[in-house]
DNA sequence: GTTAGTGCAAACCTTTTGCAGCTCT
DNA sequence: AGAGCTGCAAAAGGTTTGCACTAAC
């Protein structure tokens, strides 16, 4: 199990299994993924209410640096915070919509052959890697075209004066 | 030439080419990439030193709004700032040493086929990808070895009383 | 009993926003 | 002339730090 592997490894380095290390670890662990800072914290609370962020972000923190959490941004899509998740998976690239956020995994060989090439290329040694992608879900693709369609049509319907060709207004989220 | 057509893309968008996104453009085509916000501000400063740091951000919103240039993370080695670099080169990804901080570009097939694996696999329209790298670089291996022994060195010569097995300090940049 | 870890408050860094005035086209 | 853009100041969002107290081992 994830959890008890985590922990193992704190275990045998000399770091401290502190009630809230273990408040954390459990939810990093059973949520699976893309949990960021405040996500976490807030799911704490719950289970301990005098828990500080501040203990949340130095958790994840050395956990990262321990290499037993991957982290990643998500293309931005929220936000410039950060999501974690553990680091037990295959390899495996994120892909983001950018119209209504759904994250999916991509695990495929074009990943590995990548690691191994950069390897030998560079004679460099892989760490970690981070692949993310995006675009647009095949569900959103269909929605996106018809909303670029009725922008167009709203922009021609305002029938300008001069201006000859209209700058189209682009589409803005928030 | 890349100034060119990004000056023709925003023109025929009817974005305004002001004195302070000339001055901004020609900095980020020239100096090649991996300028952060910051530094970009300081060198447009001595174009023009009352060109405001608020408008490289908005300028570089844009930007990347635009498709015209993308933004990289360089695996937050530094700091949580963004990195932009002109969106002409073909696809690759970058290769952040995580001891001298060097950044590598790779360019190859797995990146070509991973994205077009993403895209048949999901149905998914592919706008933008970023393929981040961290590990230590041929030269930083064998320092690294190094510095790892001297480190193992140390704490043995410090020769603690009971504690079994030391718990080694792990290195700590700034 | 030590030393690592926590909570709190306050700082920090990067980026965004509101608004009045300026400037491209 | 007028929408788009800039500068300024101030705020926001995410994360880190200093320090005294607490708790794990």
């Amino acid at each position: 199990m994830v959890l008890d592997s985590i922990k193992g490894s704190l275990k045998e380095r000399g770091v401290r299994l502190t009630r809230q290390r273990q408040i954390l670890l459990e939810l990093i662990d059973k949520t699976g993924e893309h949990l960021d800072a405040e996500s976490l914290f807030q799911l704490a609370k719950e289970k301990d209410p005098k828990l500080n962020r501040v203990t949340v972000y130095r958790t994840l923190k050395m956990l990262k640096a321990s290499g037993l959490v991957d982290e990643l941004d998500l293309m931005h899509y929220v936000g410039d915070q950060h999501y974690y998740e553990t680091r037990l998976k295959q390899e495996h690239a994120h892909v983001i919509c950018l119209r209504c956020g759904k994250v999916e995994e991509f695990f495929g060989e074009p990943l590995q052959r990548l690691r191994k090439q950069i390897e030998s290329h560079f004679g460099f040694q892989v760490l970690l890697a981070r692949t993310e992608v995006g675009g647009y879900c095949a569900h959103c693709q269909t929605l996106r075209a018809r909303e670029v369609e009725e922008l167009r049509m709203l922009t021609l319907g305002a029938a300008r004066p001069a201006a000859a060709r209209a700058p189209r207004k682009r589409a803005r989220r928030s």
